[in-house]
DNA sequence: TCTCAAATGCAACAATGATGCAAATGTATT
DNA sequence: AATACATTTGCATCATTGTTGCATTTGAGA
């Protein structure tokens, strides 16, 4: 799938910010930085132009969002994309990484009564594999 | 315990600010942001000794962050003043409220190799036991 | 090509995280 | 109880991020 076609399907207007933030996102293994978008997009763009888009292609479900600690927010494409059902995200303490680990389903929480869960995240911390090899 | 002795325990100086915000959480069944925490103060502080009060805290395990999006930070006691384990967080849609769940351990999730887990954050998104009465 | 709603760029503001430094305060010692 | 010193506070200041209003520009259908 290609982005224009992801904007085509949510009756996006097709602009080149828009098309650039999915290309870059679904290019990448990683969970990517506001920054880090735009380090690896052609055009220069505002930085509310580049708030507001993220907004948009969130509300659609075409990015989401991961919040490691505040001030840290990483994008990454949307289940509904991928088709990969939800899973947990990986935060990597050494080279600040995070990663869709889409083969960790997320597991299901019995909570105490009253309680109802509509949505569960789940972020795992610590090495991920590319810096456990560099310690070896 | 009270909160004058957390410090001593934790070689720290015993300044009105810090007991406060220990005795605030303490008391709090939920998680509280800054403001909430400032609020229930009786002193009144500067901005930045409240910021560094909460790193300092936080550094000595006193309290932990969770946070839920971005800007919306929480704080509470932390598990090696209550005693109760590692546990999920629970963030009502309805009332904003945060509140750890010491009855909901949190689950072990298996890592594709070479991904070694050092901690592992669980927040479950829905509505709590107050809310939900009231739509009865 | 024209039209119009939608998106952009710019200005501006609020909230939060963070640091340097002089003044004030807590605590151990005398 | 007074002193001394390291720690903490308050203030100024700055960076980053989230957010909104508004005039201008742009995308896409007619």
């Amino acid at each position: 799938m290609k982005a224009v076609d992801i904007l085509n399907n949510h009756n996006l207007k097709r602009t080149s910010c828009r098309e650039g933030i999915i290309e870059v996102v679904m290019i990448s293994r990683q969970a990517l930085s506001e920054n880090e978008i735009r380090e690896q997009l052609v055009g220069n763009y505002d930085r509310t132009t580049f708030y507001r888009s993220f907004k948009t292609l969130e509300e659609h479900k075409i990015i989401h969002k991961i919040v490691v600690d505040n001030q840290c927010v990483k994008y990454a494409l949307d289940n509904t994309i991928t088709h990969k059902g939800e899973h947990a995200h990986f935060y990597c303490n050494t080279c600040d990484s995070v990663q869709c680990m889409d083969k960790v389903p997320i597991q299901k929480y019995q909570l105490p009564d009253g309680y109802s869960d509509i949505e569960t995240e789940v972020l795992i911390k610590g090495t991920c594999s590319n810096c456990k090899q560099e310690n070896n």
